[in-house]
DNA sequence: AAAAATGAATTGATAATTCCGATTATCATA
DNA sequence: TATGATAATCGGAATTATCAATTCATTTTT
């Protein structure tokens, strides 16, 4: 058997891959251009194959070169978690804990969440990463976040993940249009255009329409909202109702509009809330205390 | 952050785990005891923590110890892979290949599949483990098989599979024992234990008690086999009866005894056959090719 | 068109490391 | 008290990694 790759050349590969250029790649490992030139062609020697294409003054990724990036990635995520858990043994809430969390959760746990984590780990640094479902669940795949806390339910991609809670979506309307309609509200009695959604891009809005059972609507509105707030904006200015999650009510979204909040109709609406992670981690034991943390912040608590 | 472990001290760590013994583990690792002894003590001060407890003339390895040997187990397993397949880039039907199979499945489809792969993939060398569902998983986490066919369905612990076939259970029972029986038969109408199982480790028990609704009955006989074929031996010499997979059945391992065997009843009494292999793999064509030459051995193909 | 700048490979000297053999220390047992 | 087994330690030899400087080939600027 041939000698394994070194881990020091495998890291210059994923510099290299990153920055795409030597010189930035080098600096980035505090090596030399030499140095790294040097690690990479040994690495395509004992691995026997090439990686990159060079092009006199450029270069190329070679699909073998990009294969390899991505196994390599995955070798070192392993590694360095390897030695933070060795390094933190005991010591499950202290140090950096990089968390993602979608803009439809974040502004309505993080400032609850920071002041249970300062009271009770104040050792512990959170480090927040606010960005959609897909992007959060590529970036913990290459090792750039710890834990990702999502609306589900979610393919998760062979991901693991505690159920932390129920989020009820709630009928919001215009007080003005409340009072137009007999209750309970039948979606069909609402004018055209009159429901406002997020973007595409937010899984809310899939969960929304599907626990809602809103197909594809002439009621629907057809400008998106960026954000929770844009949209509890949106719906007040144009007099219309959306959906919005009882976490969002609870932390006062609606105060200073003439928005209410009705129960829709259609069982149980509603979204849960999931605390994602590596199958190979080995801070589970931090991430089940960081459960417990956020699951006593929601509407419904799931969590066994 | 500090220096990430090197892979060559944790290939020591793991040689001493396996082989409790500084010398001998040296040796496997074509190193000296000293480089090795100075291996491991590094690997303390770099994870900053004791991974062994040294007792004067013995050793013990600590909870971390352990926890880091699993661990490195993963993060040497994937860089072999990694090494393997940049070197065989292209040749996914060439090299060795190391497949476990469980008892109730080795002997019906080795022989075949052994001829299909010789014909088709002659520089494929197939190793074949045979072993419990346990053992098999357990061998496949550590990277000491590469792929695993068993029968499904069965928690396969964050692993993946191709569904193969579906291989039907006949009921299996001595011809004097059928002709004093009406059809279709009920179990009910069987003597008290007649009916003989396989050992409880082997899944087949549990999917043929499962598939045909066997409850703990006392029909069945105390005595219990190791193997499908003294399972046929002892139902052929107790006149009793029992279950059999079809492709038992096939490769002719009622030939000799007085047995028939007969449609059980319940809809659809059978196990599924897969293949299984680890998430993080990078062989998939390779399995790809061999879920299909299993396939086509099967009594019902199930493969897409 | 010439000059300057850029980017990667190469070179040669030097620093760091790995590794081995020999030795030592400790204990169990004959 | 020897003897044997085991792991740690030490010192030097061999190997490897790294850097600064240079080269070579392009691209950009003047």
């Amino acid at each position: 058997m041939s000698k394994l790759p070194s881990l020091k050349n495998l890291s210059y590969l994923l510099a290299l891959h990153q920055h795409q250029n030597f010189n930035r790649a080098a600096q980035a490992c505090h090596v030399s251009q030499s140095t790294l030139s040097s690690g990479i062609q040994n690495l395509e020697e004992q691995l026997g194959c090439q990686l990159i294409e060079r092009d006199h003054k450029s270069f190329l990724f070679t699909g073998m070169g990009e294969e390899v990036v991505d196994q390599a990635r995955r070798i070192l995520t392993a590694t360095e978690e390897l030695l933070y858990f060795a390094q933190s043994q005991g010591k499950i809430m202290e140090g950096p804990l990089r968390m993602g969390c979608i803009p439809t959760i974040a502004p309505f746990i993080l400032g609850d969440l920071s002041k249970s984590l300062q009271r009770n780990y104040n050792k512990l640094s959170l480090n927040i990463r606010e960005d959609t479902t897909a992007n959060l669940l590529h970036l913990l795949r290459n090792g750039e976040l710890d834990v990702v806390v999502l609306a589900l339910p979610m393919d998760i991609q062979g991901n693991q993940s505690y159920v932390l809670g129920r989020d009820p979506f709630k009928l919001v309307m215009h007080k003005q249009l409340a009072e137009s309609l007999a209750e309970p509200i039948d979606y069909s009695q609402l004018p055209d255009q009159s429901i406002f959604l997020l973007e595409r891009e937010h899984c809310l809005t899939g969960h929304a329409v599907a626990a809602c059972e809103l197909a594809e609507s002439v009621k629907i509105n057809p400008f998106t909202a960026t954000s929770l707030h844009s949209l509890v904006q949106m719906a007040d200015a144009g007099r219309g109702a959306t959906f919005i999650p009882q976490m969002a009510i609870d932390r006062g979204i609606l105060n200073g509009t003439d928005l209410v909040a009705l129960q829709p109709k259609g069982q149980q609406a509603s979204r849960e809330i999931g605390l994602v992670y590596r199958p190979t981690t080995n801070r589970r034991q931090t991430f089940r205390k960081l459960a417990e943390c956020i699951a006593d912040l929601l509407p419904e608590r799931l969590l066994q």
